[in-house]
DNA sequence: AATAAGTACGACCGGTCGTGCTTTTTTCGG
DNA sequence: CCGAAAAAAGCACGACCGGTCGTACTTATT
């Protein structure tokens, strides 16, 4: 079973397309992203492009989704290797600023770009945005109720209500980063959990000392 | 003195453009705002329209302007008339959500929506979009500095971390509106902010009662 | 009554958008 | 080496964009 290499290349020109198109939309929005626009930072024409989807929005969906696949493989699965309970929210959620403060993508965050952009704007884009939300929270209020069944954190613990702070300071470190001070917004964000997660969690060692 | 009629007639539909301008930039965005969406929606014509201002970038600056003066008047100015100290704070924090809630703005927040949209975009809209911000931070630490100074809230208090992690939970609020369950969303916010701040302040009749 | 100023209009320009249709180039199996 | 198939390019289209122009109507000034 070999590879046919003409399906091989086409499959290229897919990935490398995505990752411009994931890029692209941070700065000129999902919306915004012109089939002429990603074609010259490619160096493909915008007919050879198109022809990998049927149209602009199939192509919005496969962004998205490559995202997706993006923010798993970078934030998400690095921090995974943390043990489970506050140690691995933690980890997740510096992840997250680190991921920001890296400027790995020249816009800032896709997911909260994106989401606020069609956050008013019905159809198939925005249900695949709220869908991934929608995973995101659920997964941080996994991270919060394994961290409650471990006993490190009070079994009283609002689980959903502890998930949307932490989200709420991580949202806020990208928005911030990008029309203020950018420093002065990743340490708002940690110091934000920190003590936060100091103040409900019973054993001190699982966090990291850093400044008071 | 008289007043000129036509200048009246011109403040008029300005002030109307303006308005009709900020709601519609919640949902097509700031750079999606075409000048004949916004002529069509107020039944005159393109040509019209565009005589009120020399180009769409002063357009969108007035916009701007006007979306300043709708958040002074409809949450701050109200909210003003709690006494100062973290009844004030609470007062603004709430007017916020309320105004989300009541769904003034058909895509939810005019400044999270167009500061998202333009965060990598520079140039004179982003800069006043930065202004505003740095405003509303600046006023937001001076509502949480005024409550330490009249001893409603402990010495110690990191006043920029408290007034970053009250604006968190209100961005947070009208994102998850959005695209999730709205009446959860609202709930966390004001939740959040409740439980930090009855925390933090020693005498709790400052505060509304609600649920634990 | 004559002139000037402000507002609003319809027609139109060059440019870019998404999207089809046709052709050329690249790559495979026999 | 040769047709078949997939990928990429070329080309043209209708729609919409921001912006300009000449013109008509209304109001204020002289």
């Amino acid at each position: 079973m070999t590879i046919d290499g003409r399906v091989a290349r086409g499959e290229r020109t897919r990935a490398a397309a995505l990752d411009a198109a994931v890029a692209l939309a941070t700065e000129a929005g999902l919306h915004g992203l012109s089939l002429a626009q990603l074609a010259d930072a490619l160096g493909v024409s915008k007919s050879g492009l198109f022809a990998h989807w049927r149209s602009k929005e199939a192509l919005q969906l496969a962004t998205v989704d490559r995202a997706v696949a993006q923010f798993q493989e970078l934030i998400v699965h690095p921090a995974l290797r943390a043990p489970r309970g506050v140690r691995r929210l933690w980890a997740v959620h510096t992840a997250r600023i680190d991921f920001y403060a890296a400027r790995v993508l020249p816009g800032g965050c896709f997911f909260a770009n994106t989401e606020f952009e069609y956050n008013a704007r019905p159809g198939p884009v925005r249900d695949r945005l709220a869908a991934a939300f929608e995973r995101w929270t659920a997964f941080l209020e996994r991270l919060v109720q394994e961290a409650v069944d471990l006993g490190e954190l009070p079994a009283d613990v609002d689980v959903p209500q502890l998930a949307y702070e932490v989200d709420a300071l991580g949202i806020s470190a990208v928005m911030r980063s990008r029309l203020l001070d950018p420093d002065t917004a990743y340490r708002h964000a940690r110091q934000g959990l920190l003590h936060r997660l100091r103040a409900l969690c019973p054993d001190p060692t699982l966090l990291p000392e850093g400044p008071s």
